[in-house]
DNA sequence: GGCTTTATTGAGCGATCGCTCAAGTATATA
DNA sequence: TATATACTTGAGCGATCGCTCAATAAAGCC
């Protein structure tokens, strides 16, 4: 009895990202949001509900990709080597919206409003803190690195490390590939 | 003749640059500016002319009293010691309007709007890198630490610790002034 | 084809945005 | 005290914000 809908939500919800990530909560409008998605309001809150909801698919979609490319590192390259990666990876997309990472550019635009979405963004914040603890812990038992450190402080550095290099390749005249590369060496010495 | 402005412009300027720096640009409206420095709209664009110019004569405080405060650190404790401290100082004041770097805060709100705002955030963010670079290099020719580094590199990952630093301490539940003790700790080492 | 069900359309809602300006008020000089 | 010169006030501008909904179109089942 029904009609489908004539869209592919998945390709939707990436397109949304990708807006989202580049421009931020406050910087796209419904307007930009309609543009891109060639969709008018109508069919857009039919789909979605409201504009935070389809941040929070965002949001989602983004965090779950990224922990999904550390896991396809660690899978082909061993754990040590996969965080090793990571950082030149994750600003060596040109093609990418936006150099910085969308959890922390959330977290830091509606953390002070106490907007849920923040809230979010920390969840997945702590997410990909306990992935890297549990590489680092799995580069601990296979030799990698050092008996006595802990995996847990590691993740904590090592993720702190990875949102600073992003935020400096956001900026201009910034060789973000050089730290890149001094935090994977960081990790070798470990 | 004429008559005086009733307030402090330099008052007006610190409370602008708390309530932006906490709330962002797009996050602070015009009604939350009123209600904070106590101005109708005539009296506000009379005394700064718009929003964005406001906001540009606050990140120039941020900036300027961020830069004479590490200033102060290297007067009082020498170049290395200061750097060693900073970190700590940056995100130990709860009175704050917020952890986060409010250049950073700029730069990702902006950049991909291009907006003139995000290039005058890049203009500080390079002169504090400067700065950093001074320090290491006063530091490197008293002795403090190897002769092998350039300075310039050492205040680029510098900057860039501070940076993921200041975002980790956005979050809830990150030991942030743990992260502030390594990277001082890290300084040490060289 | 007829009917039901859902998707799509787009004008336009109330609220808020940054901002303007004419009118009113206070102060320093003459 | 009278006048000139700011500064202050606040109603309200046009634009944009996220969003609603009645009307229309299209698809699946009989």
């Amino acid at each position: 009895m029904p009609r489908k809908p004539n869209y592919d939500r998945n390709d939707l919800i990436n397109r949304a990202r990708d807006l989202f990530w580049q421009r931020g909560w406050a910087g796209t409008s419904l307007k930009d949001l309609e543009a891109s998605l060639k969709m008018k309001p109508g069919s857009f809150y039919a789909a979605f509900g409201s504009k935070d909801a389809l941040f929070e698919l965002a949001l989602e979609r983004y965090a779950t990709d990224g922990a999904e490319r550390l896991r396809a590192l660690a899978r082909e390259f061993g754990p040590l080597n996969a965080l090793q990666r990571f950082p030149k990876m994750a600003i060596g997309n040109d093609n990418a919206p936006a150099k910085a990472c969308m959890l922390s550019k959330t977290l830091l635009e509606l953390q002070a409003h106490r907007h849920p979405l923040a809230q979010k963004a920390n969840e997945h914040l702590l997410k990909m803190e306990q992935l890297f603890a549990e590489l680092f812990a799995q580069a601990q038992a296979a030799g990698d690195i050092g008996a006595a450190h802990d995996p847990h402080s590691l993740a904590r550095r090592y993720q702190s490390d990875v949102l600073g290099l992003r935020v400096s390749a956001e900026r201009e005249g910034v060789d973000a590939g050089a730290i890149a590369v001094e935090i994977a060496e960081n990790l070798a010495k470990l």
